[in-house]
DNA sequence: TTCGTTTAGTAAAACGTTTTACTATTTGAT
DNA sequence: ATCAAATAGTAAAACGTTTTACTAAACGAA
């Protein structure tokens, strides 16, 4: 019972495998396919219910229609919204995607990239670790088109997408200034990527630019790997030893982790302590009092990357590279 | 600059393809290649980098060594969290997931099982949606490994996994009413699958086991389409217009609408009026109080699913069909 | 009538593997 | 010395497409 093939589909209408390719393909009209062997062997498609094997056609043209899409968790929200946004837009081009998590390590990347290419993906959608440099530079040369979001990998000549870090955070820190908060912490994480630099300079810049002087031991440095129960730990010494009067969290999973130290603590969210968190998660609205967030714009982000993806892989010359960065967003709620 | 194919190893290395064929996939031993060949190939195998074509491979063998994951929504956490533990594991076994999202529409659903099997999926993973029996028959027909989960399709001899719903909310509702509740809504949504059902079922049978009155108009149920300010509403009537003491959510988005609408009311979860959610979501434990819910083994589903899965696709042979009802657990917060 | 053009279609190579069936040499037992 | 078995390896078919280069017939203009 094996699945029909293009041969049987000829052999049935009694004509040749080309002539059926031809029709498949919709360049039956150019090759001079007469409307009558079209019409008859359309018929024995749709009536057998033949599909042709993508495989095969892969191995033909080079194609598989398939874009790598290689992220650091597919479990975080952030990114699963991506997915499912970039997912919607490339299917509709007839694309599909295959997912690999990186959980942050360059081994791992590395490993995804060489499988990915073995399966011959034609396009990739990354947000990368740092060291994968070298690997990403190989398939740029090979002329792959490569779309790095989320992070940027700065001295690599590649295309981008990403929201504005410095400026989000800059002016989260500018908000709390403006509310009159003195001690303003940052809970950040130690993962060596640009896009959490960023988040870091743009909060010491507002700072500085505001004639507050800037205090080392208001930033907190989570170790990538820490177990939260850790992390809530190291929250709590930062929120009991200090003044603290404001707390910008870097990431979504802090701020939930700060929330979950705030509640052990008993300490309020009120005119008196004030929290800003990052990537939006729902569990900010729906707290009491709302937490305020930076908001990265999801549609627009996925909408970019997308439109970068499909430029490259319809045009047969290597397009000169974009840098997307788009504004975040600071929803600020009461 | 195309990239290494065996023939350029097979020259390099002065002996046949077949040769190199076979020292890859580990049969030189058995096929009698001699060591010192065996040591020369694989010399110039890593030294050169070379990597074989995937696609190529899997149109010989028919084996992609690719599991289709069909889900309603990958952006949802359940499914998101589901999809990380399983490609976790099934990566592991040198499979890679292919996902995508039906929106729980048949006719997407119907398309994207005709799409996978053109590119050849080994196995399917499927969240189904009612009507899509007969494809699925299909795909069983054709022998090819097929694991249901979350939702069950009862009319289909096939494997699945999936939480007790019954049992669960069963127990969610009858911790209820030994707290002393007495007007106990639902609060579920309209899609008609099995899961949905049961859940229901559970709260029913509860109420009547217990020699409380089942009040129809105390179990509201959501379109699954409408939009989410709709939904709100519809709840905030749902409390007002009764003297509801308790709600049980069917499903983790609808309690976190219920959590808004809460919000927008002003109404508090305290002694006099409970609630409990389904599916885990971080906003629940953050949420003051913090929510009960009805929390899916998902580690164990993961598991379950996977070990089904490579279990079918190292047996020759149709392994009997497995139904795996795992039990979901009541977590009480106060 | 002749010959270039268009129409209608096909044969066969190629994509990069795996695998079957084969050959040639060496070994070892009698 | 003979021959069966083991050792060491290879040629070629096959997987299911797409595409290039070709042929044969019909047409139209001179």
């Amino acid at each position: 019972m094996k699945p029909l093939s293009i041969k049987d589909i000829a052999l049935k209408a009694g004509v040749s495998i080309t002539t059926v390719s031809f029709i498949l393909n919709g360049k039956a009209k150019e090759k001079s396919i007469s409307d009558a062997v079209i019409k008859k062997v359309q018929k024995i498609i749709t009536e057998s219910g033949y599909k042709p094997n993508q495989v095969a056609r892969s191995l033909r043209t080079g194609n598989t229609n398939i874009i790598g899409l290689i992220v650091e968790d597919i479990s975080n929200s952030f990114f699963s919204r991506i997915a499912r946004l970039i997912e919607d837009k490339a299917y509709k081009k007839g694309y599909k995607i295959i997912y690999s998590s990186t959980e942050n390590k360059i081994e791992k990347a590395q490993e995804l990239i060489n499988i990915f290419k073995s399966r011959k993906v034609d396009a990739y959608i990354i947000s990368p670790v740092k060291g994968l440099e070298e690997d990403i530079q190989v398939l740029i040369d090979e002329n792959i088109p490569v779309i790095l979001f989320d992070r940027n990998l700065p001295e690599l000549k590649t295309n981008y997408v990403g929201a504005n870090h410095f400026e989000a955070s800059y002016q989260a820190t500018e908000s709390f200034i403006k509310q009159g908060k003195k001690n303003i912490a940052l809970v950040t994480t130690d993962i060596d990527v640009q896009q959490i630099a960023e988040r870091f300079e743009g909060y010491k810049k507002s700072i500085l630019d505001h004639t507050i002087s800037y205090q080392k031991d208001l930033v907190l440095n989570i170790p990538f790997k820490q177990n939260e129960d850790e992390t809530i730990t190291q929250i709590i010494a930062l929120l009991t030893n200090s003044n603290v009067d404001a707390v910008l969290f870097a990431t979504n999973y802090l701020a939930i982790s700060g929330l979950k130290a705030l509640k052990q603590m008993g300490k309020k969210i009120d005119s008196n302590f004030a929290v800003i968190g990052y990537d939006d998660h729902e569990a900010f609205e729906l707290h009491t009092p709302s937490i305020s967030t930076i908001q990265q714009p999801l549609e627009e982000i996925a909408e970019a990357i997308i439109k970068l993806i499909l430029a490259q892989l319809s045009s047969k010359a290597k397009l000169p590279d974009q840098k997307i960065v788009i504004s975040a967003k600071l929803i600020l709620r009461n």
